[in-house]
DNA sequence: AGTAGCCAACTAACTAGTTGGTTTGCCGTT
DNA sequence: AACGGCAAACCAACTAGTTAGTTGGCTACT
């Protein structure tokens, strides 16, 4: 029928995988939520291991794709960044089941971004003051630590963390 | 023979809970290694999912005494708290783990912490300028990030973190 | 006698992965 | 239009291993 079954058993895996993780996933389930069966992914994936795999480089690559980076604008890409991970919270599960579940294990996609990261903003900053690699784990850290802890009011997190940002670039 | 069984099941269940998580962990490992046999666990603690909450409950309390709040020195406190975690990374993963494996739970020792620590910055500050609850969230937000991605060099990132929170509370 | 513990086997349910047989749509050939 | 092959997909049962939780019988200390 469909051609596209590859593509609705990896949005269903990563529906349950970022619910309920690599150990927690079924993959009864995911064939159920896909509407398909079970030998195709076998067919098309291998295991259950290498399907969460394919899954968290496939979500990565969305992510990297819809929030491009901006080395003159620190703040708003923080901000963007942040609003990202506001309205796509599984993603955000899945990376943390990615990186509890899969210790020590670098995606390839993200860091060779992270690298593109660091040149553009020594190109934009210069060599002089901070280094940039540290601003940017700044940058992220801060991020990441908002996405983690959210405040009541987005609007008031929204500031907070334009601010802060602004504060580190200064 | 040894009264401390359940205190040595506790620890067992904290380490094989922050490897693999609360899905991934096994009864018969966590009986293994605690040198003891499941019926205890069963006996002591019900059930692997009561055993899990109460392990959480367990080592909150370790965190929130062995890292006192000091709302007068906020960049002093972030570090030793990001300190804490760089020297306890299995206590940083089990609350991940707890995170995402009782989605919206709570804990109430974290939570009248919480209060305890806005309450005592409130008072320190005064009720102008910024609210205390958006300060320390900033703040914890800045340990968290910094927590789960770690810069190459700790004396760097204790530099940064400290710097940052001073530019914060300033 | 009673409590804390150990050992080992057991149950009942679950789960990743497999297999056999069947259906459906597509495409080139006749 | 009719035919034959082919690949994608479905259904359902099955294997083999695992796992939470239980039970019964035994030991040791107090």
């Amino acid at each position: 029928m469909a051609a596209d079954t590859p593509r609705r058993i990896l949005d269903a895996a990563a529906d349950e995988f970022a619910e309920r993780g690599l150990a927690g996933a079924r993959v009864d389930r995911i064939a159920e939520r896909a509407g398909a069966n079970k030998q195709r992914i076998y067919a098309y994936f291998g295991s259950k291991d290498q399907l969460f795999d394919r899954v968290v480089e496939d979500r990565i690559e969305q992510l990297l794709d819809a929030v491009p980076f901006d080395a003159v604008d620190l703040p708003g890409y923080a901000v963007r960044l942040w609003e990202f991970n506001l309205a796509h919270p599984s993603l955000v599960r899945l990376l943390l089941w990615h990186a509890l579940e899969r210790p020590g294990e670098q995606l390839a996609h993200s860091v060779s971004s992270h690298e593109r990261k660091v040149a553009a903003l020594r190109a934009v900053r210069g060599d002089d003051g901070w280094p940039a690699d540290r601003l940017l784990g700044q940058v992220l850290a801060l991020v990441h630590g908002v996405t983690l802890a959210p405040g009541p009011d987005p609007e008031h997190v929204r500031a907070d963390l334009h601010g802060a940002v602004s504060r580190l670039v200064g």
